[in-house]
DNA sequence: TCAAAAGTGTTATCCTTACACCCATGT
DNA sequence: ACATGGGTGTAAGGATAACACTTTTGA
């Protein structure tokens, strides 16, 4: 085949997730320019057995930290990526790392492709874990996708702006097509909130020009923008595809007990993939839920000191993985608690 | 962040899939090796606005064939892909694409990065569709997908040689992992054959030796491999990465659309379901799945010859794009007729 | 004693799966 | 007439979503 092949800067970028007292966390790398947070990223090097052998060692050495389960995102790799430098084409390829953020991870699970477990780099045995800064709260990055206190952010704020564009259309046709979609992705116009739909928000809010990172004409004026930390370049967008994956991906498999310790309460759980959902579930649909697909089994004891009667304690039957390799863990989409 | 970065050679590869009488097909590109069939490939080239534009006009230009809907499936990087040559790394950033075989493809749909239609190449006008033996079946590539005319192949050949290799285990608990692996991925020991679970399968049969790209020790004598043609270098994996997203994808979103001519009955459009699955599905709840959902509407005319009662022809509504972006279009798994 | 969270029970509704049967055409 | 595929109706079972209610702790 071709001979003549462009020769490109390869670099692996990670969107590494644990829940912390009730919220979605994702791990930052010390960010390059002072302020603005970055995901732990380092170019792809020959040595690397494997790409996400190199992810978790640019982890590792980033954020003293290792990965447990690792699945491939998506590679970016387009020109006019809201990068900051136009300094030509780079290859993104985004991983999604889920942990508990307590402890350091212990054994590679999963993946795509065969990882074992990279020299550990320098940052091993020595329990590293920099400062707890290191975990940014998701919902300071993109707020409007934590819709459990309230839809004020939504409604007062992002809304209107939307209905700004949408009367800006060229033609009648472009107006109910704008109207159309922005309704879809908000959940509005009678149509429900979806949490899967994160990067199709983001990605709107990015086309209006009311996210910092959006570039030229469109952006509007600083005081229009949609409240919401940016990070470095285009990580903003690779978190948002990250946690619209985690989001469709908890609704049939068993992924969320990645971030859970090895016992937990029901009530953790749930409060775990609200966390994640960014919406509130129904409790007695969702226990029944989990007891009546098996994924979990009771360790005997009970945790004390949860505020009122203490609860079973349980713990993932980790066999699920193995009997129902596609079968589906489902965790869905209620809407009151 | 880092600048030592290492250069490498990034290529794209496609895997284009059609349903002709009954049977799913793969575009094929010249193969550089006489024989051997291979995707359609080539390097990222630096004029290439977006990764699915440079894929597009790759095929374009080697199939010449303008692709309609095109998604990202997986990015391969690893050494030891099973590659013939052992030119180092080579990164391969694959693409699932969906058209009729007939027809030349007209508008852009979806897919993640916005790509319009970049420069047609050279064969845009001239309807320059090669010899029809572009059109590779997928199922002499991978025999044993095909479930829709029983399972003798699974049965008298592969569960055989997978027994073999279950017993050939170290330890009796490797022996139980091992045959419980293939219990799962081929659908025996009372589990039900999983669509799904394509790739798995294949890696499956590539680990075991039953594939003659598997490489070194554990690649088995000729008389021992499992039928099936082999491709260039690992793209029977990702075929087979294509195969498994599709059918997966299928049951949730309306792409097999994208498969069918602007007007077809119900019929056809099932045996396309049922092409692509290798399962036969339950007519009359096939049938009311697809009604109640309202995916089509009918055109009014019939379509004649059908060897029994002439069927209403049906188009569909493409307004469901926009209305269920993601609540989904479940056309499940049946299992009888 | 009261707030807070855990846990149990029941019901209506919808979706899935399956079965049996009738209809219209070409040969 | 009969084979072939198109098309309709209906019933059983299970999963979902929503109700209301009891239990056990700490403050």
């Amino acid at each position: 085949m071709g001979e003549e092949q462009e020769q490109l800067a390869v670099e692996l970028v990670a969107v590494v997730v644990a829940v912390v007292s009730g919220r979605p966390r994702v791990l930052t790398a010390p960010p390059p320019a002072p302020g603005i947070p970055a995901l732990p990223a380092g170019p792809l090097e020959a040595g690397q057995p494997s790409l996400q052998a190199g992810l978790r060692s640019w982890v590792a050495s980033q954020t003293g930290r290792q990965l447990g389960y690792v699945e491939q995102l998506y590679t970016f790799a387009d020109h006019d990526r809201g990068l900051d430098d136009t300094s030509g084409r780079r290859i993104s390829i985004s991983y999604l790392g889920l942990t508990t953020a307590g402890a350091e991870g212990a054994a590679a699970t999963e993946g795509g492709d065969a990882a074992t477990g990279s020299a550990p780099s320098m940052t091993s045995t020595t329990s590293m874990t920099s400062e707890e800064t290191d975990w940014y709260d998701a919902y300071a990055l993109l707020p409007w996708e934590d819709q459990r206190d309230g839809t004020r952010l939504v409604d007062e704020v992002i809304a209107p702006q939307l209905t700004h564009w949408v009367g800006a259309a060229g033609s009648p046709a472009d107006r109910t097509a704008r109207r159309h979609r922005c309704d879809l992705t908000f959940g509005r116009g009678g149509h429900a909130w979806l949490p899967d739909l994160a990067l199709q928000r983001y990605e709107l809010l990015y086309e209006v020009g009311l996210v910092p990172e959006a570039r030229g004409a469109w952006r509007l004026p600083d005081d229009d923008l949609v409240p919401g930390e940016r990070m470095i370049g285009d990580h903003r967008r690779i978190l948002a595809t990250g946690l619209a994956r985690l989001r469709a991906k908890i609704q049939y498999r068993p992924v969320v007990f990645e971030l859970m310790p090895p016992e937990f309460t029901l009530g953790e759980l749930q409060s775990c993939v609200e966390a994640l959902a960014g919406q509130a579930l129904h409790k007695q649909n969702f226990r029944r839920l989990v007891e009546q697909q098996a994924l979990v089994e009771e360790t005997g004891s009970v945790s004390s000191g949860t505020g009122g009667r203490p609860a079973r304690l349980y713990r993932f039957r980790r066999s699920v993985l193995d009997e129902r390799q596609v079968a589906g863990t489902k965790l869905p989409a209620l809407r009151t608690r």
